[in-house]
DNA sequence: GATGAATGAGATTTCATTCAT
DNA sequence: AATGAATGAAATCTCATTCAT
């Protein structure tokens, strides 16, 4: 299900704790900010507006956050805490890796088709280089265990004779991630220039299977 | 080779064409605009360096271009334009349909690697609903025949029994783009995620393989 | 002695009294607010600040003096009180005109020295035209009782042949002020200026015997 | 004569320069902000209020002066250029010491009198610790041969036996500009505590008499 | 064509003050 | 009495755009 909007409440956060009663408030801010800043850029985005939506007023969004950049970097993170949580729900069959990988790519790819906002925000802090998550990069909320689980997946299919070896297991994800993200990412120009609509029902589901198609493919031995 | 600053002047094109003199100075602060783009997003951009860094002033950006976003549609289209004239000068060996994929593969990879504002800006148009390119899209000098020559080497390939039937062209066409297109685009995150360089020279030169790899594999008999 | 930082308490009077028990609260306020507006004067001076300050907050600013302003004021009354209730014990030896003068001389320049939040009061005020001691001037606590006591050490010294006839009292008074409170009021721009630091414990004691000298040298027949 | 709302264009400045023509409007902006600081101080102070009294708008004072505290900057620059200035074009009868000293004391006394914007801008920078004359201290503009010439003075008059030796030059300064700048400077708390209107014409001249006959009972042998 | 100055709308940020508990 | 949350007005600063030359 796609909804463009937003999608946010994402991480249990506890991110920065603080404030007792009104975490709804700063949630409400956040939330907005993610809104906001997925859809217009860090430059295009107006703390006006983020405390408009929140049914709130600028000041709050210094009190709570200090500056506009301070909470694009909570968004991030918040956005980042998000997928980390979900994968870390995630539950793969081991005894199956072909299914396991199936499981990965449909979760991956449904994750961004579902979550537009993540997809937005991930572009906004590559076109600033992630000096942000750079600066955020340290906390727990963001490294990717799921690398570690695609790892023993492979090392899986490799003993059962499944999957063929010498697999770099990031190289992997990034193709599993890269396939769906650019659909969802770049819908719009594709649409325009291939006149078709990505996000149309059928269209993902018949989407996910080349992706999972194309990635069986090249790791079955 | 990378060129992180920018990558202008793509198309010799003269999308706009008008004035004679001194079009190299149109030229100048379109580079800038593009530079400034795709470093900063639209709202991040400044009127104010774009003239700078062409060694103008505002006024002349006004006097060209009429207004800021007049220029971004500008500087999208060059952008689109530069892609579009170096595919058309690609030449694909039909007779040998697993080479000419490679050959699109390498084009189509190196390109994103050699224009990071390429990259960028389709980003930042997405970001934006893709509602310039829309507005611009009718133009001949962005339609993409590349399409019809993958659909070409699809069906000789099929014909010779060495690719397998029922391959969508556009689906394969985004696959293609989409290894590399996160690849390059998302660098920022990954790097700081998985900690690779992922622009290094033997990197990008192993990631050309799995693309190529990955690709070959789906489309074969 | 000097002490930078602040010089507070000094009236353990009750100019407004009210309250029983938290008056150390709101002293603990006042102390804070002297602080602050010496040092950044009306304008520069931050509730937050104050509140903050006095471990306490701004709703206990406004619970207890009611607006900035008003806790400027009694800021002002406070400081005054503290000079005043100072002069109030002082004692002079009348029989000796010469020592009486000597006397008041090195109280009051002392009194600058160790009080410099005083002096930056006194700054602050006149640069805002004295509105608000003009306000509460007719408070008792406010009054100058020590130019009747200038008047009679002058009468005493005329009467014993020691000093001159036609001396006026405020005006002596207004120099043995001047001498001393410009030199603690600019220390900062005469630091600067002729690279001396007027406040070593030395350079204090060298002033005191020019101005005493100065002063004595005035007056004596 | 006393002008109370402001008293600029001291230094003929030279000080930036830059921009051709229209360095009457940044002269302009200049003024106004030397009437605005010396009122409000730095944190009272109001660029909108610095832009209308020039006629000017706010977008102008950051086009000339970078922010609101470059301004001050430029303004305290100006106003310390502005006396520098006046002192270099002070002619001293160095045949008459005691004369040279009473041109001495007739002028700085004046010159408080005449400009209470200066002493309002001095004691701002004091309360401010003089950082902002500290940064800009180099200035050559800033620079005081004044008390090159109080030692000249003094060397005369001590070699014609008319002064007496062993009086510090700095020191004996600040004890002129001391009794005529408190005089100035807290003329609002005096006027409100003794009740004396101490900017009268003839009171300006009574104190003048009193400086001098002070000054010179002190140095003279 | 070209340039620097000018402007007004609007952006981010701050802060005195009040409210709810 | 005491506290943290909330708010609106206003302050500083920015920026796309236009003007005058």
């Amino acid at each position: 299900m796609t909804m463009e909007g937003n999608d946010a409440t994402p991480g249990g956060n506890g991110l920065v704790s603080g404030r007792r009663a009104p975490q709804w408030r700063r949630r409400a801010l956040l939330d907005s900010a993610i809104t906001e800043f997925s859809t217009y850029g860090i430059g295009g985005a107006r703390v006006d507006r983020i405390a408009a939506r929140a049914s709130s007023n600028k000041a709050m969004v210094y009190h709570y956050f200090g500056s506009k950049e301070d909470l694009y970097l909570a968004a991030l993170q918040d956005i980042y805490g998000g997928i980390r949580s979900a994968e870390d729900r995630l539950q793969f069959d081991m005894a199956d890796p072909r299914a396991a990988i199936r499981t990965l790519i449909e979760f991956t790819f449904r994750y961004y088709v579902d979550h537009p906002a993540f997809v937005r925000m991930i572009n906004t802090e590559n076109l600033h280089g992630a000096v942000h998550l750079s600066a955020a990069g340290d906390l727990p909320d963001l490294s990717r265990p799921i690398v570690a689980k695609v790892q023993a997946i492979l090392d899986h299919g490799v003993a059962m004779g499944i999957f063929r070896p010498g697999i770099d297991a990031i190289d992997l994800y990034i193709s599993i991630s890269a396939l769906g993200f650019t659909y969802v990412s770049n819908r719009h120009t594709l649409r325009v220039l291939f006149g078709r609509e990505l996000l149309a029902t059928e269209a993902i589901d018949r989407r996910l299977e080349t992706i999972t198609d194309m990635i069986l493919r090249f790791v079955e031995a």
